[in-house]
DNA sequence: GTCTATAGAAGGATAGAC
DNA sequence: GTCTATCCTTCTATAGAC
């Protein structure tokens, strides 16, 4: 794999995915075309499939990458967590927020873009969703037991609840009236109230 | 305007926007081609543009007659009410849910296809998207001033019950284990939870 | 590793016969 | 009111020069 000087393989394989996740984000995935992809990446289309097989792959890895990412990083998050299922819902609430306000392109092409995969590729991707909404579901169901929550409903508060969440990228904008801090005080609030429907108010450590 | 018998305008402008409401919240609005459509409707491609301008209107229309039937709907299901926010606070969460899970392509498409529009087009119906969720933000005010709710914050109150109740859309199906009466409840039960945090519990009338 | 050139298919929209 | 035929554009992806 010989190199010419002034040019990069690593680099121009990293942007492609970034100018690929902007466009995507913005216009959807079948809106975009691979001319456009290349002219944000600053190369002719053709190159582009040196670092890519086709489109598919693109918006594949893209959603796949994005996946990991979001798993590993609640792996790590919660690593030291205790069994305290209510400190277990606040730590998800606030990790929610926070990892996917940092990166409102790929989460909403992670909730648009969906139908666009192929069969194979959606379903191994479906398959990490689903893994990431049962880890909310898990904390529910303990805290359920436990009888420190009092859910009206375990699956469906999980529903609502990851709803919610995710809705906030979609007002979001970093220059508004309220500060990334103030949010996540507001979300904690809020599903405070809806898991301890019915029951007494438990006051958390925040 | 002449017309053969065996032809009827009216019902193939009726099938245009029916073919169209469901390809365009299958595929998407830039996946969907005309062809297709047409194919759908079963007439030739070129036919289709007798009913239509062309396909920007087309998914124009369907959102505008959507967000239309949607507050006409809920004036007249508000008629009725008296004053107290508790019970407007339920009968719009069970109006919301009801109306939008009769509709599930015309939400998809309301949800998924605004960055699609044409700039004029997209502020028309923002102006009335943004109109439905005054509606809930109203209730919330009011509950929220009278002390009969007591929300974490009145802004983010109606965006995460929008949030939460629109996401029914997104899992529900049919054929599951949950009627429709028993998710408006589970909801209203959330709602409630939500709106009543840090306070006493109120319970409805239900 | 990137370019130009192009194959081959499909897209939106229009014209004119019937 | 619907058809066929077609214009013109744009698309994904590939081939081959440099």
């Amino acid at each position: 794999m010989a190199r010419k000087s002034g040019s990069d393989g690593k680099k121009t394989a990293r942007e492609l995915r970034g100018a690929a996740t902007r466009l995507f984000a913005k216009y959807g995935y079948a809106a975009v075309s691979m001319r456009q992809i290349a002219t944000e990446v600053g190369v002719q289309a053709g190159a582009l499939y040196l670092y890519t097989p086709d489109k598919q792959t693109l918006l594949y890895q893209i959603m796949d990458r994005h996946m990991d990412d979001l798993l590993d990083a609640w792996q790590e998050e919660s690593a030291a967590l205790g069994d305290d299922p209510m400190a277990k819902i606040e730590q998800f609430v606030r990790f929610h927020i926070r990892f996917h306000l940092n990166r409102g392109d790929e989460i909403f092409i992670a909730y648009m873009e969906l139908r666009n995969l192929s069969e194979e590729n959606f379903e191994l991707i479906e398959q990490k969703r689903r893994a990431y909404e049962g880890l909310l579901g898990d904390i529910l169901k303990e805290g359920n037991a436990s009888g420190r929550f009092a859910l009206c409903d375990t699956k469906l508060s999980s529903y609502a609840i990851i709803a919610m969440l995710t809705g906030v990228s979609t007002w979001y904008k970093g220059d508004g009236r309220l500060s990334l801090d103030k949010i996540e005080e507001v979300y904690l609030c809020m599903v405070r109230g809806l898991v301890s429907e019915g029951g007494a108010k438990t006051q958390s450590s925040r």
